[in-house]
DNA sequence: CAGCATCCTCTACGATACTG
DNA sequence: CAGTATCGTAGAGGATGCTG
């Protein structure tokens, strides 16, 4: 997603709720988040392809708009878990329609080329 | 929104419906065409910014994924109008959940804002 | 191991000029 | 008026090296 969207007053809410999962990875740390709390390592090693500054800049918005909990262990080695807020936690729930509609689109992309 | 998402496992019907919601103006389209039919130059009106290069290749897309429905009229001067498929339809739909909680944002940061 | 700084690439989007 | 073609740009995201 690119991440300057239309600030147009007819999309209000969607617009708004869109700005925070904007950015390429954050949809699939919401997700990841949902089933407990992580730390970085951990949210790294499923996600291939994610690099540390990405996971981190990505992490540190999302605790910035209210979605994550971030909770730093002084000690050596380093040790931060991150958890989804309630407020994260809801996000993650209104996205439940989105999802469902994205699966009738997957189950209509495979009949199309199947057809193929 | 950048158009490369992640194609995790994890996300799946989130990450396909997002994919075809993608782009600074598609929300924004998909609001303006769930009101009624529209025609390419009352939608660039209505969205200030939006180039006509940008706007058409927003339709193409969303025209290929099955939301839009293109007709065009061949006489002069040249007629077209765009409107929501009945698939479109049920994606705005499912917009809704979203559209609650980013609402919900939107009074946060109202109250933050409020108090500095 | 968590995180920051730096450099580079890639592309969605904007601006402009032009056809039927 | 709808649509295409071309060029330029800002910024998200990738790669790498370094700190405590």
């Amino acid at each position: 997603m690119t991440r300057s969207r239309a600030q147009d007053p007819n999309v209000c809410g969607v617009t708004a709720a869109i700005a925070v999962i904007d950015g390429k990875w954050k949809t699939s740390l919401l997700w990841l988040l949902e089933s407990g709390p992580h730390r970085p390592g951990e949210l790294r090693r499923r996600l291939a392809g994610l690099s540390e500054k990405v996971l981190t800049q990505a992490l540190r918005e999302m605790e910035q708009d209210g979605l994550v909990h971030r909770e730093v262990h002084d000690v050596l080695p380093p040790k931060t878990v991150y958890s989804l807020t309630a407020f994260g936690r809801d996000l993650a729930k209104a996205l439940d329609a989105l999802a469902e509609w994205g699966h009738r689109r997957l189950d209509r992309l495979r009949v199309s080329e199947a057809a193929s």
